[in-house]
RNA sequence: GACCCCAUCGUCUAGCCCGGUCUAGGACGCCACCCUUUCAAGGUGAAAACACGGGUUCGAAUCCCGUUGGGGUCGCCA
């Protein structure tokens, strides 16, 4: 049985980056029928809020990720944490050490002066603890091996080997007798049997000494993956102004979330040419070996195509149903059923030219629109007094259609051309600023129908006043 | 600085492991044309890459070494 876990701490939003580690994390347990279970790394207590577990479990939902069994909260196991360091003490596998943070820190600045690598010496490591100084709380360290190397043999990344001399004893429970991250980890992802674990490469140095103390434990090595992180368009690390986001900000950006996970699964893992993959294709194809080894660049073009192709692939009413509150926002009021049932109707050919919700929105501005119409700059020229006679015989002609649709109005429309000799555009354009107050907007005659007859008369009327 | 990782069109990538089928394929973006009531969508076409230098080999994007460039990590943070 395969059980993968996503373990975010909860200092922010969930990242646009953890969100993709949580979607590889979820499709490789998918794809084994396996588990994919959820813990919060909330061992930082000032750090840690409420909030930020909460934007990490709305931000999975939302994305439809969702974890077997509850949510695993590491703070609570706290005590499990020191009990097996303290067996390690008992081993003699770990030590205390009576350093206070400034001896560490001086310890540091000196080997930064000498260009040394900056490590701890281990001068506590084989030191009586009689010598201990008065008042010093000490720290529980990992007696790591000096000698050998350790190699982790990584599903992403390939083998990858250290030499046990570069690493150094680290802190295994604080003064505070709190673990520190390295060592819950590991204790927490034993206990969890967590047989894979798949993770940024930030951690892959975290690997190394996590792999000693799986050994010194005696506990069997998960499998790892270190999959590249996610850089900003211009190579260097994320910024929020690049898009470090949080997956919260890109659903108010208008995206749906297959199209993100579609998206994210593509940055670092393909499958030969196939660009779009529903979810459940993404499952089927989901491996580790076809994950790349380099980092790859967040580019919102793509992201926002491949949106439009999902926001086409909707259904017209569950598309209506996620849009309606960017549409509420942009009419500046609560939606009428009427609104919603306009906006829905007029789906097919407002979906076709948006990238995202936002748009499709402002696109569809024109179905809350109260008359009369304030008409934009450009839409304001196409109704100069040069467009009064058109807009006479428009009304006049549209006002007989009956019933009112979009291929009755636009045979009246097409009429009128043929008698007066005008090009279509010379007559939809007027028509539509009339409309939409916009001189871009879906097909005129679909948005004459989706208004009907008495608000596209009305809002004709309008027109031809406001040059009066 | 030390250690580790990476390197194909502007971007995401296929190909690399198992050298020849690669005059390097696809997608996004860009440009042109077609379609067209606007804008899109769609269609057709174009420009666009194996970082560099050495090897190995009959032959290298593919294997080896080096250089350069980029990234990650070096906390009583996670």
């Amino acid at each position: 049985m395969i059980v993968t876990r996503f373990a975010p701490s909860p200092t922010g939003f969930l990242h646009i980056g953890s969100a993709r580690t949580a979607l590889f994390n979820w499709l490789f347990a998918r794809h084994h029928r396996g588990r994919f279970l959820l813990r919060i790394e909330d061992t930082d207590r000032a750090r840690s809020t409420d909030a930020a577990v909460a934007a990490i479990f709305e931000g999975l939902t939302w994305l439809g990720l969702d974890w077997d069994g509850d949510a695993l909260f590491q703070f609570a196991r706290a005590e499990r944490h020191a009990a097996v360091a303290r067996d390690l003490l008992a081993a003699g596998k770990a030590y205390h050490c009576f350093c206070t943070p400034a001896e560490l820190e001086a310890m540091r600045e000196q080997a930064k002066a000498e260009g040394r690598p900056v490590r701890y010496d281990g001068r506590w490591r084989d030191r009586d603890p009689k010598e201990a100084p008065p008042g010093v709380k000490p720290v529980i360290r990992f007696k790591a091996p000096r000698e050998g190397a350790t190699v982790i043999r990584d599903l992403v990344q390939g083998d990858v080997t250290v030499a046990n001399e570069q690493l150094d004893d680290l802190i295994i429970l604080r003064a505070d007798g709190t673990p520190t991250y390295n060592w819950s980890v590991v204790v927490d992802d034993h206990d969890m049997g967590i047989t894979h674990v798949i993770r940024g490469d930030d951690h892959l140095t975290n690997a190394f000494r996590q792999t000693q103390l799986y050994i010194a434990c005696g506990y069997s090595l998960p499998q790892f993956a270190h999959i590249p992180l996610i850089h900003g368009p211009d190579g260097a690390k994320l910024s929020k102004r690049h898009g470090a986001l949080g997956v919260e900000a890109y659903r108010d950006m208008g995206y749906l979330p297959e199209a993100l996970r579609n998206y994210l699964l593509r940055l670092g893992w393909s499958h030969g040419d196939d660009e779009i993959i529903p979810t459940a294709q993404a499952i089927e194809w989901f491996n580790l070996e076809s994950v790349g080894r380099s980092p790859s660049r967040m580019d919102f073009a793509k992201l926002e195509h491949v949106n439009g192709v999902y926001m086409r692939q909707s259904a017209d009413a569950s598309l209506a149903e996620a849009a309606a509150p960017f549409l509420a926002k942009v009419a500046g009021r609560a939606l009428t059923e009427m609104d919603l049932a306009k906006f829905a109707a007029a789906m097919p050919s407002l979906k076709e030219r948006t990238k995202t919700l936002v748009e499709l929105a402002e696109n569809a501005g024109f179905i809350v629109a109260t008359r009369p119409i304030e008409p934009i700059e450009a839409a304001a020229k196409q109704l100069g007094p040069e467009a009064v006679p058109i807009l006479r015989q428009l009304r006049e002609r549209l006002s007989t259609v009956d019933p009112w649709s979009a291929a009755a109005t636009e045979a009246a429309v097409r009429a009128l051309t043929e008698q007066t000799g005008l090009k279509l555009g010379k007559v939809a354009q007027p028509l539509r600023a009339a409309m939409t107050g916009r001189t871009v907007s879906p097909p005129v005659f679909d948005v004459l129908a989706v208004l009907g007859r008495e608000e596209s008369l009305g809002r004709l009327d309008d027109a031809i006043r406001r040059l009066n």
